[in-house]
DNA sequence: CAGTGAGCGAGCTTCCGCTTGACTT
């Protein structure tokens, strides 16, 4: 072997052996391969804050493979990402593997190109020791705020429980939004609208009134002033303006989008997207960069071409401006600009199709639009009435792509406007006064979350989805739908002279998928914000990465950065260690009718409960955990006596007692030892024997069929190539067994029923797609 | 996907970032 390469990820890796020939023999790291000890600080806290690095667990055997390779190379480049990680990468290979600095060829892309990466080997450099140190102050900074600040919580508040730089900051902007929103007050208002006649024109004119009013009385008396009065079109005004695309997808981005557009969670997002890159339909897909390849541009452009003419293509160039963006990668782009779309599973395709769109799009003209005003003034009246239309003039990128927006009021509908000339006289047909109210700010769903910490600096794209993963594993946040609420509307309308008020029910404040912050997280981060408050703040982390960019600029020594923030932080540590008390957040919630105790609601060793008695007392207080959607500040004395009513034995069936209760997984019935779940609409405290004898049957014969069918396997198909294909059942569904691997069955294969030509079709096809890695377009 | 079905009495828990794992009661 003359030339070993060693790159990041594995796909990344079959791309470039390709393109750099059999001289070269390309490996991947998977990542990092040393990282501090988990179980303890591992770092020297006396001297000079040295790290020490172990081999993780995981990558033993990668390495010993890798020293392997080393061994029988003549030279070895260090590919990785060009980005601090990247180069702490690169440096803990170069120590692992013993590499010699003076012939180790450190080499950088950010592109995978053919020209970019022979590029890239004609300018090999050493490694920088100020980028890795850099690193290395990030990684001890996390380590030292993470592990000093955790334990701190254990005895404070509850054990096991987390704080973080990133994740602490991410629960916070939960809890500040949830209460904003507590403290909003809704104020209802009143818009008119009005739709006039012209002349002899057929379409109606509709028009909204330049002013609001907070009454009923002020719009109706409005509404009033205006019956006989007088409308004269007064101004008629064309603008033309224009709409630019959006650039394309950075993880961030996509993520928004696929939640916005398609309703995927983020970790959903991103598995789909690995599987796309893995298959090389799509670029990296942790990436904060807006760059897209010389190559990729002049694709874009040949197909725009060659699809919509050269008068929608625009070359774009977009620079990214998010804070603390590394780009070591290109934006999430096709990897085929002519395939507009792909052959795969439809959720896989979805996504593609959204990338190619975006991609195109962004190297799309800009969209023509013409903006008409007209103003109706009335003869008794200073306000005036105003109609907003908007015409596409040439729709440009709009062709293919727009983007979605957060906010579900907004009215993208483009309205056409009958031609009309100033100095028309209208004539009024109705004016309508409706009642609005004002909007509390919305709740994060997971991709505005995500949207907000890349805003604030916080987290890398490789860890959005994770973080927000470990904050709802935690329990510092849940995410959850609310019902919509009926609310009375009020509209008033003037219809020929008369003044009618109708009274409607709306639904509002429904929601979807949205986080809230649970008892523990709120108690957890008015805790940190108490006595961290510097580390809780939304600017640490831009302010920290200001002093990592020195320390890469050779302008400061990591040691002396992290010194600095050592020694007030651990003071703090210390100092909050011996004086802060316990909090548990602790609500004397009323008096127990039966016996005069206390009750009290607060956060116990798993989680919020409610008590009955004092802790200090003889007599050992009783205990019951909240339900979901219960919580310690807002829960009643009457709701939390209900909690002791449980377990609750309803009855007797086959001899055995039927006891209803409630448990990690939701309310169920238990017979003797086996379980049941109640269905949603079965509440636990008032359920009757019948309804719980009705469930354990309903479930016994479903059971049963299900046990029938497991008797047909496993099944014997017939033999492919002379080896046996099996049909089985397994925890994940139905799936095929051959040579000794398993393929899974999707739902318009019947086990019972399929025959070895499907069989052998499907593994066919499936491992088609594990060894594939470029697809041609398809015919 | 389908299935799961507590409890504090000892010992352990925890961070952020980089990457993909994969042996179906």
């Amino acid at each position: 072997m003359k030339n070993l390469v060693i790159v990041e990820s594995p796909a990344k890796a079959k791309t470039i052996e390709k393109f750099l020939g059999k001289d070269y023999t390309v490996l991947s790291s998977y990542g990092h391969i040393r990282d501090l000890y988990a179980k303890e600080m591992s770092i020297d806290l006396e001297n000079n804050y040295e790290p020490q690095y172990t081999i993780t667990d995981d990558k033993k055997k990668l390495v010993s493979e890798l020293q392997k390779a080393v061994s029988e190379a003549e030279k070895v480049w260090l590919a990785s990402d060009e980005d601090r990680e990247g180069e702490a990468i690169a440096w803990h290979l170069q120590e692992t593997l013993k590499l010699d600095p003076k012939t180790t060829q450190r080499i950088v892309f950010n592109e995978i190109t053919k020209t970019a990466i022979l590029h890239a080997i004609e300018n090999p450099r050493q490694i920088d020791m100020d980028l890795v140190d850099a690193q290395q102050a990030r990684r001890v900074l996390d380590r030292i705020v993470g592990y000093e600040l955790s334990p701190i919580l254990w005895t404070k508040i509850k054990a096991q429980l987390s704080a973080g730089r990133v994740q602490s900051v991410a629960v916070r902007l939960i809890v500040d939004r949830e209460e904003e929103i507590k403290n909003f007050k809704t104020e209802s208002f009143f818009k008119i609208t009005a739709t006039f006649h012209a002349g002899d024109t057929q379409q109606p004119l509709i028009a909204e009134l330049s002013r609001q009013f907070k009454t009923e009385i002020e719009a109706t008396e409005f509404l009033s002033d205006i019956a006989h009065s007088t409308f004269d079109v007064t101004k008629v005004e064309t603008k033309p303006g224009h709409r630019s695309p959006t650039p394309p997808f950075t993880t961030s981005t996509l993520q928004q989008e696929a939640s916005r557009k398609l309703g995927y969670g983020v970790a959903r997002t991103m598995q789909i997207a690995q599987q796309l890159y893995e298959a090389g339909h799509i670029t990296y897909m942790r990436t904060d960069s807006l760059n897209l390849s010389e190559l990729a541009l002049k694709m874009a452009k040949d197909e725009i071409t060659s699809l919509y003419g050269e008068r929608y293509s625009k070359t774009r160039r977009y620079h990214t401006k998010t804070k603390g963006a590394q780009e070591a990668h290109e934006a999430i782009r096709p990897t085929q600009m002519a395939n507009s779309t792909i052959d795969a599973e439809p959720a896989q395709r979805r996504l593609y199709e959204l990338i190619w769109k975006r991609t195109i799009a962004s190297q799309m003209a800009d969209a023509e639009i013409e903006k008409t005003t007209i103003e109706i003034k009335i003869d008794n009246k200073k306000e005036a009435f105003l109609c907003h239309g908007e015409q596409v003039v040439f729709d440009g990128f709009l062709k293919v792509y727009f983007e979605s927006s957060d906010d579900e009021n907004e009215d993208n509908a483009e309205r056409l406007l009958p031609v009309i000339t100033e100095g028309t006289t209208l004539s009024l047909q109705e004016a309508t006064a409706r009642q609005h109210r004002t909007q509390h700010p919305p709740r994060y769903t997971e991709a505005s979350l995500v949207k907000k910490m890349e805003e604030l600096g916080i987290g890398r794209p490789s860890t959005y989805a994770p973080t927000i993963s470990n904050i709802l594993k935690r329990d510092y946040v849940i995410k959850e739908d609310r019902e919509p609420v009926q609310q009375d509307t009020a509209i008033i309308t003037l219809r020929q002279g008369n003044i009618e008020k109708s009274v409607r029910k709306e639904n509002t404040g429904a929601e979807k998928g949205k986080l809230f912050p649970t008892d523990t997280g709120k108690i957890v981060v008015a805790f940190l914000n108490e006595h961290f408050a510097n580390i809780m703040d939304y600017n640490f982390t831009a302010n920290v990465e200001k002093t990592f960019d020195d320390i890469a600029e050779g302008k400061a020594d990591w040691h002396k950065v992290i010194d600095d923030f050592y020694r007030p932080f651990h003071d703090s540590v210390t100092f909050t260690q011996q004086n802060s008390h316990r909090t548990n957040g602790e609500r004397l919630i009323g008096q127990d009718p039966n016996t005069g105790k206390n009750v009290y609601a607060k956060i116990g060793r798993f989680g919020p409960i409610v008590q009955i008695g004092d802790t200090s007392s003889d007599e050992k207080p009783r205990f019951a955990s909240l339900k979901r959607g219960q919580s310690i500040e807002t829960i009643t004395i009457d709701e939390a006596l209900s909690l002791f009513r449980l377990p609750r034995t309803v009855g007797m069936f086959e001899d055995n007692e039927v006891v209803v209760s409630t448990g990690r997984f939701g309310p169920y019935v238990r017979l003797g030892s086996k379980f049941f779940s109640l269905s949603k609409t079965d509440d636990p405290l008032e359920i009757n024997l019948d309804r719980c004898i009705e469930i354990i049957k309903a479930k016994r014969i479903d059971e049963a069929a299900k046990e029938e069918m497991r008797k047909n396997f496993p099944r014997e198909i017939g033999l492919h190539e002379g080896e046996p294909i099996q049909a089985n059942i397994g925890r994940f569904g139905p799936y095929l067994t051959y040579k000794g691997n398993n393929y899974r069955l999707s739902k318009d294969h019947d086990p019972l029923t399929i025959s070895v030509e499907e069989a052998a079709a499907i593994i066919a096809a499936s491992g088609e797609k594990k060894s594939r890695s470029t697809r041609s377009k398809k015919k």
